[in-house]
DNA sequence: AAACCGGGGAT
DNA sequence: ATCCCAGGTTT
């Protein structure tokens, strides 16, 4: 427990680095540390791209993504030469689709403005679409080894535990920034991976595995029974379930009827099957649909997610021609489709 | 400062 | 079912 008598403990850095070079995880876009000390050099492109990825987002989900990214657009310039929709194409199924736009139209800055060269410094990477104040240190320490903290998730975790911190970390950012701000040793790249890899497999968020932590011997919570009681997490405010409608639509020949969303808001600029407007409540299967080409829907189908409740309508059109914003696939190609999970979904249960 | 934005994996 | 994740942007 911090009192306002004792200074908090400082972070022994050294003892953080030696962990790291015994125990750095090999990562699809990371240098490892070897390979630092014998000159090599992470390329900002690929450290951006998996930060961007990784935002949010777990290591298991992004890597395949990013991996695939990379062998479609090994450079800015490549990215930046892409039609956006290929982007959100490729971009599908992992979710926050605004980073896939911002993506893309920072490879355009980055390209238009900047000679297809990443700035080399936290302060200027931030004035970039999508890249906010944990990925612009994150690509300035590992790429230039820029002595600024990066803070992310996993950090702020072992920060809170470190320091015993008894208010959520939400209302102490400033105080881990300094206290991580004031460790940063001259390997700043590898420290500060050294410390999300911490996160990641020794402090984990179920799991404190003490005996193993470089930061054990000064850490506040290690000294009490339950590590993991930190950081201590506000109550979160409860959001109501929406409501709405998917419709499926088929002709003759099995294609379904996709269209493009708005480009703000949920799913911005993502393909989709027709969708209803926000409705209060569910309405079953005897409500009106007041559309000419739904003349003999039927509900298949009721999809749940993330406080999303979708009525599956389905129905037959033989006449094409009666809907023209959008256009026909068959939906054995998703896989060449901007469709986010969500739609996939609704497909797949409403063709079973 | 708080709300919004998706999805998957672990428990 | 619930929590959490290599956060950023908008209001």
């Amino acid at each position: 427990m911090m009192t306002d008598a004792s200074q908090p403990p400082a972070i022994n850095s050294t003892s953080v680095l030696d962990w790291y070079d015994r125990h750095a995880r090999t990562l699809a876009w990371r240098v490892s540390p070897e390979a630092r000390r014998q000159g090599v050099r992470p390329d900002p492109y690929r450290v951006w791209l998996s930060e961007v990825m990784l935002q949010q987002t777990t290591i298991g989900a992004a890597t395949r993504y990013y991996l695939r990214f990379l062998e479609l657009w090994p450079s800015v310039e490549a990215l930046a030469a892409a039609p956006r929709e290929a982007v959100l194409v490729e971009w599908a199924g992992l979710g926050y689709y605004a980073r896939a736009r911002n993506l893309h139209a920072c490879a355009q800055v980055v390209v238009d403005e900047h000679q297809g060269v990443f700035p080399d410094n936290a302060a200027a990477l931030m004035k970039l679409p999508g890249i906010g104040a944990y990925t612009s240190a994150a690509i300035a320490a590992i790429c230039h080894d820029e002595p600024v903290a990066v803070l992310d998730g996993n950090v702020e975790r072992v920060l809170a535990r470190y320091l015993a911190l008894e208010t959520p970390v939400r209302d102490a950012k400033p105080l881990l920034r300094r206290e991580l701000q004031r460790a940063v040793p001259a390997r700043a790249g590898d420290f500060a991976q050294a410390m999300m890899d911490l996160g990641a497999t020794i402090c984990a968020p179920r799991t404190a595995l003490c005996t193993l932590c470089p930061l054990q011997p000064d850490c506040c919570a290690a000294a009490q029974s339950e590590p993991t009681a930190y950081p201590v997490r506000p109550a979160k405010a409860e959001r109501p379930v929406r409501y709405g409608h998917a419709y499926v639509i088929c002709d003759r020949d099995g294609d379904v009827y996709l269209r493009t969303r708005p480009d703000t808001g949920l799913l911005a600029a993502m393909t989709e099957v027709p969708t209803s407007e926000w409705l209060p409540e569910p309405t079953g299967p005897g409500y009106p649909i007041e559309a000419d080409w739904h003349p003999s829907g039927r509900v298949v189908h009721v999809f749940t997610h993330f406080r999303l409740e979708l009525e599956v309508w389905r129905t037959v059109l033989d006449d094409r021609s009666q809907l023209t914003d959008g256009w026909w696939s068959d939906p054995r190609d998703a896989r060449s489709e901007a469709l986010p999970s969500l739609f996939r979904k609704v497909l797949a249960q409403a063709l079973d």
